[in-house]
DNA sequence: GTCTATAGAAGGATAGAC
DNA sequence: GTCTATCCTTCTATAGAC
């Protein structure tokens, strides 16, 4: 049955996803994916040969959808700095809904670099650089932006929403001990971090 | 011979170190931890009779090394804005030594959040924020830093030095399409974030 | 396509000689 | 203290029945 096949085949991928994105690849276990989906190891076997190849699966499919989740950025018509507080209102929220993706993405890079380089050929980033002059370049000017600190920029304005779900193990412990809300942190995050950046990139 | 038991001791202890620091509690291995010590497996149970007590001796010791490197920021008679750079540059130049700790510690302290909670019990935050409002009232009004910002103004101090190591296989990746040097971006870092964070602190 | 059973390898841990 | 040999469990992967 054609329909029961792709039913499988979408069960076995989403409990591998959840898996792999809890544990890692080290710490996932064939067995856990296979309970996870309601089914027995040998299946997984016969989907995807082997660990390394359903693993590859999830890791490829994850970081497309996070690539896509970037491009409405350069296509909103809006000003930069409204663009700025749209990024992250959407990005932690989406976040807020995948906490362990980011930790599980740097993870995995990390054990394989190899991977990460192989996705990002299908991007331009010169192109990228050159829209976003086109768009912006009289505030970029006014911001300081330039072809020499963008990394710095571009680094920071990633810094300031994913560090705080990669680190949130440590905030929660801080937290805990400050009498403070780690939701409630998130939460505020949205706003404060897009004016951190527009009062840091204002001159 | 109570020397060479010490050098042993202190052999098994670097070269687990360095193993689980790369590899993780997952991927390492007692017979790599071995082998990199130049000794057996069975000696390293006769030392620490588990995987998971060697694993506790390593992280602890790594966290109480990290927490020290902290301290001085509270003693250094220094003005707020000049306490900024000195912390990065300190800091920075500590992680480039120890480009894998944050992404280590970050990894173990999620695998098993109790940990964490354990070596910060003798921490006092709340004294912590009364010394740096002591020494830094006045500045810190002027920053708009509360008890209520505070939280949020930490993780971005956090964040703007950590970041850059914890996705160091992304951003090099990144880079290399857009002819750049990583450990130039670091170098350049010491000095560009302790700049941002005074420029999204001054109102 | 899906299952049970099992092979085969790897890894943590221990026994026992020196 | 240190080593060799080995046990035992866990895990990936495959064979073969249905």
């Amino acid at each position: 049955m054609i329909e029961n096949e792709k039913q499988t085949d979408k069960k076995i991928f989403e409990s591998a996803t959840e898996v792999f994105v809890e544990k890692g690849m080290d710490g996932a276990r064939m067995q856990d994916i296979a309970s996870h989906a309601g089914i027995n190891k040998a299946l997984l076997h016969y989907y995807y040969r082997t660990k390394e190849q359903l693993f590859n699966a999830v890791f490829e499919k994850t970081v497309g959808e996070i690539l896509q989740k970037f491009a409405p950025v350069f296509d909103e018509n809006l000003s930069l700095e409204d663009k700025i507080k749209f990024f992250y209102r959407e990005h932690i929220t989406f976040l807020q809904k995948n906490p362990k993706l980011p930790l599980f993405l740097l993870n995995e890079v990390r054990r394989n670099p190899a991977r990460i380089k192989k996705l990002l050929r299908s991007v331009n980033i010169m192109s990228l650089w050159e829209t976003l002059e086109k768009q912006h370049g009289h505030e970029l000017k006014e911001m300081n932006i330039t072809r020499e600190t963008l990394p710095q920029v571009i680094s920071s304005v990633a810094a300031l929403s994913v560090f705080p779900f990669v680190a949130k193990g440590i905030l929660e412990a801080i937290f805990e001990k400050a009498g403070l809300n780690y939701d409630d942190y998130i939460e505020k995050r949205k706003v404060f971090a897009a004016e951190f950046l527009i009062r840091a990139l204002k001159k």
